[in-house]
Formats: C-alpha cells, structure tokens, sequence
DNA sequence: AAATACCATGCAACCGTTTGCATTAACAGT
DNA sequence: ACTGTTAATGCAAACGGTTGCATGGTATTT
C-alpha cells in the first residue's frame, strides 16, 4: 500500500538498486538517472522506510539517552534538559533520532536491551550507569558518560564540567571580594561531583574550611544555615552546592536579618533560571549544560563513525556575579 | 555474527517460526517446546533484533515527543520535562521507546518525516503543531495533542487541564480570602491558554477585572507590577500567569515594602520546584503536569491499539494553599 | 583499431523477523 | 475402524531496503 523502492524505480525505468544509489548518494549516477528517480520520487511522494533501511544497513538511526531518574523532578532538573536539547540538535543534524530512556529501576537491563536488540547506534549514560558489569556486557559499543564516573577507567568517554576548578573559582572569589571565613554548604558528599567541588573549594579556602553536606532539599539548607548562621564563629560566606541551598541560605539570612551580599556572601553552583530572580540575584558557578550535551553528542558520534579513539572532555566552569557578592573596599 | 531467531531454533531443534510464536506468545505451544526453546534462547544469549521485527510487524515499537522549543529554555520547561517523565513510564511499560524531536523550525517537517518514513507508531503534539496542512498531511496517523489546540475541532485527539476552571479558582480564592480588587498579571493574550485562564479569572473577578499583558520575563513582570502598585487604584491582589511573573511581582512589593499576603495577595499558575521557596512560599494553581503526560500517553496508545475513537480529556487544577494568600478576618 | 580502464547500472542475495497456509499427528464421535 | 476436528509445528513468502558482483558500454590509451 505504501509507495515502495519499487515503485520509483519502475515509474522511473531503472532498477530499485539504482534508486538506492540516488538516495544515499554513494555513487555515480548520470545527472539524467538522477533527475528521472527525484521526479518519481516527487510524482509518488516516496518516502524509504526506516525500519527495511535500518534492517539492511544495521544502523537504527537512534541514539540512546539514559536518564537515571527516580521521580520526576529529578528528570526535569535542568541539567538534563538543557543537555538533551542540545543533544537533539546534534542528533538532528546528523539524520538521528534520540530515544530517551529512564534505567534507574532495572539494573542496568533497560541499557542492555537497547544495545543487544539494536535500538540504538550508542548511548549517552549517565555516571550512575557505569557499573562493570553493564561495561562488560555492552563491550565496544559506542557510549560516552555524560559526567565523570566516580570510578575512573582510561578507556571510558566521558564528558563532564570541571568542577574541580568551579569550586576553587567560587572560593576565590569570596576570598577576593574580602569575606573571611568560608563555608561549603550543600550536596551529598557520596557524589563524586559534590566532592571534586568540594576538593577545589578548599583549595583556596584552606584545607580545613568547613562543609556542611544536606539531604539536597532547600529546606535542609536552611535548617542548616540558620543554625550555623547564629553560632559563635559563623562563615561570612558560602559556596553552595546547588541553587536549592542557596535558597534556603537565603532565606535563613532574611529570617536573620543578615543582609546578603554586605554581612554575608553567596556564591552557588548551576544557573536555573530562576536563579536571576532570587533575592539578591545570585553570583553563580555556571555550567554550560548545553556545550555538555553537544559536546557528548559530538563525541558519541565519532565514536559510532569510527569506532577507534576514546576521549576526556573537560569543560571549564566561568562565574557570573550578580548581587549576592559585592567587593568590599 | 550476532545470534539469531535461527540459531535459537536449530539449537532447540525446532522451526524458527516456533521460536516466534513463543516469543510473541500468539500461539498455542506445547510446554516442552516452549521449554525447549527458552533454554536455548538462554544458552545463546539471544536478543531478538527490532530492526527486523520493525520491518516484519511493521511497527516501529516507539511514540514521538515532539517539542517546540526555539531555546533550551523552553524545553527545559518543568512542563515539559515532568510530561515527558510521564509519558516515558506508559511507553516503558508497554515495551515502546520514546523519541524525543524538536520541530520548531521546519514547518511540520520534521514531524511529517516521522510519520512518513514510519519511525514512531504515534506522535504527542504540541498545540502549536496543530496546523491543517500537517494534519492532512499524517492523515488517519494516531496521535495526541498535549494542550488544547487552538483551532478546535471535534476530531482532534488532546488532553489539557481545565485553564479556565483554574482561572476561576485563582480568583475566587482571593476573593474569599478577602482581598478587594483583583487583576490579571502576565501572559500573552495570543496564546490559547492564557486566554482561557483569563476567561475563568474574569468569571470570578467580573468582566472588567483589569489584566496586564507582558513578555513572559519576570522583569517585565516586575517593570508593570511596580508601576501599577504606585498607582491610585492599585489591585490588592493578583493572579500571575506563571512563576515567573510572580517572582517579579514579588520583587516588585517587596521594594515598595507591600507586605505579602497582608497587603497584597498573590496566586500563580504552575508548580515550579522552586515555588515553594519564594519569599513568601507561593500560593499555586497546580497543574499535574505529570499525569498530563500520563493521560496522553495511555490515551495514545488506545488509539494505536484501535484506530477508531477520539477523545478530549481534560484535567481539573487544585489549589495548592501556601504563604502568599491569607485568609483575612 | 585493438586493448584497457572505468563508469553507470542491473541482478540477486541478504538483513532477521512475522505470518498465512499447509501438514502432521492425535483424539473424539459415530 | 473410519472420518472430522483440532492442536502443534513446519514451510516459505513477505517486509523494503542495501550492496557485492557482474555486465555492457563508452572513453582513454597505445
């Protein structure tokens, strides 16, 4: 019922393989073939099927992009999306379809099944996936971690922020607007991300600079703070982990009638949007969460093209001061 | 190279198309073979390949996403994202991938390309996407629209919250709160959606209740909430058309020092994580984004099933009480 | 002019399933 | 014991492309 290969190239006169040529333009064909196949592709509205061509060629099309999300929020977090359009957008440039698949459940089985029943050409995953023996079970297909996996291997692709240095930059910062004490607040110290922040943040705080770790929700963040806010030897200012912290530090401030940025000074990890309309706007360690997936995506398929080469992506962080630090004379 | 349907058969020394039949299970087999062909199946470590079952069944075991998201801004929309979360678990538990494509540029292509070239099963659309030549176009094509679309028409398959009765809500909300003069704040008036809103809100807050149109931004939020509340006759309260123009409402009494909720009300629509760590907590229109998704996926998939029937769903909004509305003595 | 090279296209096998129809065996009904 | 059903499985033709090899023809070389 649907026009076929076949189709054009009767309507056109010559053979179906022909046809195939013109299409994926992989060898010579007289200008004239050429001209008959496109109108009798134009006359019959011909479009190849992609599940025969996929069959034929052994490529799906499709990329997989591995979410490990328990709840929804955690797949809304920005992070993700802003990466993932970016992502498509490679993707797309490309004639690639993305797939968006949510494994947290299933131990690993999800990932498998994309790769073993070749529903995908390569995978963007996540750190959390990067267990050996999902490793030896996928063996050389194409992926590319989207982070640094906690346990780090010279042959795994990955791509990730450097927060090493956003954590030092958010420091030095502090230290160069006049603040005396730092603190490090928020995060889950398990994380391999909240760590290396952590690790540049007392590089230039001073190995015994405080942290503060949270269960992640604002509202610990400002349990937190508060506490520590009215303690004997409070910090003068904060790097926060994430905006969620800076949020509850804010408003333990506010309760505490604590002007930010003159009597404390906040600096945050990520850029949410609404992290502009805080207030006071927040200074922010910002991670291009696009140049992350585009930079993934770019990666995965050189991967696919050619499946040699492995590659560490390392992208630098940069600040955005807005009102939540003020230099001070 | 890889193992396949044959493979498993010769070793359970069976017909392949037995080994089908268990696979599907659309047959009566005997216990013994269908014994017979797991452990050979497990032997092997087969996977059946989707690519040739695609092209065999001719169904391409996956739904498109389609967004229409010119920036990674809008795409990174909790709207989206928690829909999208949702819309993943439906097709999971039904053995089908999700694809996400962004088709803002291209006039309907992508999305026709999609279809034609048999790459999704069903589509969930955009509003936006609802025009008569791609409807045309995809012609008995299963799928759902996400929000209601502008053009209405009764054979077009969508699912939406009831914007009007979330309108109403907002407002008589404040007005059994006790505050005296209402007004609308936010939103463009082309959008359907906005319009609906303000047509509930009007319901309550009378036909003339004032409503101040902006770009969406919470500073232009900001800009118009602190002229208006300069103003003579200042609304006492407002219904923001997101969280983002309530966030420059806010900002807008606390310079003016207008104590929120005493001196002035506020309710805003959608549920943004970090609504809840306003200054004060935003009091919320919520709209359950997330069985949104779920709705249209199952509603979805009742069509791919069979293609006969349309429906229009449409959800209720609750109220969700917090700190920036109070019931006044 | 004959030999050589190469270009454009056709032929047919193959990718790994699904599925309608045919076949066989077993079993029940008379 | 013989035929009519039915249940379990096999056979082979799709599904709609891609691609290695064969072929015929034209252009280039000697």
């Amino acid at each position: 019922m649907a026009v076929t290969i076949h189709d054009v190239a009767k309507r056109a006169g010559v053979n179906s393989s022909t046809v195939s040529r013109v299409i994926n333009g992989k060898a010579t064909i007289t200008p004239e073939t050429k001209e008959k196949v496109y109108s009798a592709m134009r006359e019959l509205d011909y479009h190849p099927n992609a599940l025969a061509r996929s069959l034929a060629s052994g490529l799906s099309g499709a990329i997989g992009v591995v979410v490990d999300a328990q709840d929804a929020d955690a797949f809304s977090n920005v992070f993700f999306s802003r990466s993932l359009f970016a992502i498509e957008q490679v993707a797309q440039s490309r004639g690639y379809q993305v797939i968006i698949a949510n494994g947290a459940n299933s131990h690993g089985t999800r990932v498998e099944t994309l790769v073993k029943e070749r529903k995908v050409d390569g995978l963007i995953l996540p750190p959390s996936t990067v267990k050996p023996a999902l490793m030896r079970s996928i063996g050389e297909f194409p992926y590319v971690v989207l982070g640094m996996p906690d346990t780090l291997r010279g042959d795994t692709c990955w791509v990730d922020n450097n927060n090493e240095q956003g954590g030092e930059l958010a420091a030095r910062h502090l230290l160069d607007c006049g603040y005396g004490s730092l603190a490090y607040l928020g995060g889950d110290q398990k994380r391999g991300f909240t760590k290396r922040r952590v690790r540049g943040f007392r590089k230039a705080a001073g190995e015994h600079a405080p942290v503060y770790s949270t269960d992640g929700t604002a509202e610990d963040a400002y349990a937190a703070a508060s506490k520590l806010l009215k303690s004997e030897n409070a910090p003068c200012a904060f790097v926060c982990n994430d905006n969620l912290s800076a949020f509850g530090l804010l408003r333990a401030c506010r309760e505490l009638s604590l002007p930010v940025p003159a009597r404390v000074g906040v600096v945050a990890f990520d850029n949410y949007p609404l992290a502009e309309y805080t207030d006071p706007p927040l200074t922010i360690v910002d991670i291009d969460t696009a140049m992350l997936g585009e930079q993934s995506a770019r990666l995965l398929f050189r991967r696919i093209d050619n499946r040699t080469g492995c590659q560490q992506i390392m992208l630098s962080t940069a600040l955005i001061e807005r009102k939540s630090t003020e230099r001070m004379k």
